[in-house]
Parts: C-alpha cells; sequence; structure tokens
DNA sequence: ATCCAGGAACTGT
DNA sequence: ACAGTTCATGGA
C-alpha cells in the first residue's frame, strides 16, 4: 500500500493501470444505489471504524486519490484504516499489468479493456453486505434488486445526514439475525430471500462464517465449497462473492446472465452462448476470470 | 400480456 | 449425476 497521511486528507497513491473516472462511471451506473454518492467528480461514502461514523469525499489528482473529511478529522490510527478501506475497495493489491498481458492475445477483451483501461473491479469489503446483495440479485431484474436492497438499507441501516444529504450505512449481520421472515416479507422480499438473507446474518452472528475464515482456506475449492454449503449461496453467488469481497480473481460466475448479454454482443451472436462455449473462450483467462466477467459486465452499459 | 431477470432448492429419475 | 419444476416479483 503506498499512501500518504497530510493530517486533513489522505493521499493514495495507486498502481499505474488505475483510472478514478472509470470506476466512478461503474459506481454511478445505477440510480437506486443508497451506499454512496457521486457529485460533482467526488464520491462520498460513509463508512464505520470503531463505532465512529466517518464521512469520506474521494477525488482524484494527476496520480494520486485524494481522500478528505467533511465532517471531522478522525484519529491518526483511524485514518490509516480509511486508507486500507479504500484500498481494498478498489481493489488495488491486483496486479492488472497482468491481466492487461493476457488479454493481449485474446479476440474478446483487447478491445474492451483499452476502451475501459484502468477500471477496477469495486469491491465490496463487508461479507454480509456481498453476501446479502448476491442473494438480492438472484433470478430478478437488478432495478428491484436495487428496490429491495434500498429498502433494507433504509430501514435496518444506520445513517448520517449532512448538508441535507443523508448517507447509510449498510445493516449489521447482528441486526439483520434478530429479524423474523416476515420482518423482510413487508419489504417485498420472497420468503426464499428472506431466509437466506437472515439465515446468512445468523451464521456470521454465531462467528461460524467469517471473511478471515475464509481468507485463510489456501485452496480455492475449499472457499467455494463452505460458501455452497449455506443454504442460498449457489455457485453463481459463491463466485461472485469471492469475486466483490475476498479478492480472487479465479473466481468466475460462468451461469452469470449478464455475461452471457454481453458475450453474445460481443461475438455478434443470435442467441447467448451456452456454458461450454464459454468454458472454450475463458480457457485463456485463467487466473483472471473474475475481471475478464468484470469487463464484460461493464460493456453492457453505454 | 408475455418474457425474463447478475439463481437456488427441491423433486424425481 | 442430471433434468425438470417451483419459488416470486417487478421491469421492459
Amino acid at each position: 500500500m503506498n499512501w500518504m497521511d497530510h493530517g486533513n486528507r489522505l493521499e493514495i497513491f495507486p498502481p499505474k493501470e488505475f483510472d478514478f473516472k472509470e470506476c466512478l462511471i461503474f459506481l454511478g451506473r445505477s440510480e437506486g444505489e443508497i451506499l454512496h454518492q457521486i457529485k460533482d467528480g467526488y464520491l462520498y461514502k460513509l463508512i464505520k471504524i470503531k463505532e465512529e461514523l466517518i464521512l469520506l469525499k474521494i477525488g482524484s489528482e494527476e496520480n494520486s486519490i485524494q481522500v478528505v473529511f467533511p465532517i471531522g478529522i478522525p484519529s491518526e490510527t483511524t485514518r490509516e484504516k480509511v486508507a486500507d478501506y479504500i484500498w481494498e475497495w478498489f481493489d488495488l493489491d491486483q496486479n492488472l499489468g497482468d491481466f492487461y498481458e493476457m488479454t493481449r492475445k485474446d479476440a474478446i477483451l483487447d478491445q474492451i479493456v483499452h476502451t475501459y483501461y484502468g477500471l477496477r473491479i469495486i469491491c465490496i469489503p463487508d461479507l454480509f453486505e456481498a453476501l446479502t446483495w448476491a442473494i438480492l440479485g438472484q433470478q430478478i431484474n437488478l432495478t428491484f434488486a436495487y428496490t429491495l436492497k434500498k429498502r433494507l438499507v433504509e430501514h435496518y441501516g444506520e445513517s448520517l445526514t449532512y448538508e441535507g444529504q443523508t448517507f447509510w450505512l449498510f445493516p449489521t449481520h447482528e441486526k439483520i439475525a434478530e429479524l423474523e421472515i416476515e420482518d423482510l416479507r413487508k419489504l417485498q422480499f420472497s420468503t426464499r430471500k428472506a431466509e437466506y438473507i437472515i439465515g446468512v446474518a445468523e451464521g456470521m452472528t454465531s462467528g461460524q462464517l467469517t471473511k478471515e475464515k475464509l481468507l485463510q482456506l489456501k485452496e480455492y475449492h475449499q472457499v467455494h465449497q463452505s460458501l455452497v454449503s449455506i443454504r442460498g449461496i449457489g455457485a453463481w453467488t459463491a463466485d461472485y462473492v469471492i469475486m466483490k469481497c475476498l479478492h480472487n480473481t479465479n473466481a468466475f460466475p460462468i451461469a452469470d446472465v449478464g455475461l452471457h448479454n454481453a458475450l453474445k454482443q460481443q461475438l455478434g451472436l443470435e442467441r447467448k452462448p451456452t456454458i461450454k462455449e464459454i468454458e472454450k473462450l475463458a480457457v485463456n483467462w485463467k487466473g483472471w476470470e473474475a475481471y475478464a466477467t468484470f469487463y464484460l459486465w461493464r460493456s453492457l452499459y453505454e
């Protein structure tokens, strides 16, 4: 991690394969998003570090990400954690140079990575949020998934209002673990989604399911297996979470509808490709399937 | 209206 | 192992 603490602001120096504006475009993809806001080229996000709510205003300079604190300056140790958070959120530990090296020889990705150069997987560092968001997205259109997330956050999340704008935190698993199915049914969650999400919340609150434990597992299939063993988490959700929360670039949600649509479009097909066809296309992507998928998703909007 | 959505569990073979 | 069915609701 490469950054400087200037006391009242942070300056973070990302690797060269990074473009803040590309990341902002991804972050701004939905009107329904409630967990961050974008205004005048700045990204605002509320986070919580050790019981302290911290509003971040994030912008970019030529070679750095600038973070300021509109409400109050946190302590030095907290500022360090903020820098950690930003580094993790934008997946800055990955060496995208290796990914781009691979895509030079790839008929599908070569053009795409050129167009969106510097885009990184925007992560969901909170495991509970990542799992819940994936479950919400199962088999419903994304617009409605955002609506459900908004309702969940506004009912059970913490918030802070600054200059007339309200900023939200995703609810904690402790809070959701206390709910009954009917509580979420009222928000128009299906019984299944309600069961799955409360179940995950209970698993995390009991300490059985933690991000740390998952990160300790050495083999990809071990992580995948332990996630899939949880009710409501299938292969797609496991891969999505491994990609968005656990930073493993081997993750490949191969059954994803968005991926299929992107490939259909890129290849000019009449129909969506089959799983077997995708497996063949993806042979070159070994080790970078998550980024290949993410860039293909990006190619879908605009 | 009709189809489908960033699937998963369940059931039957 | 594998295929078909059910769940559930809104968006386009």
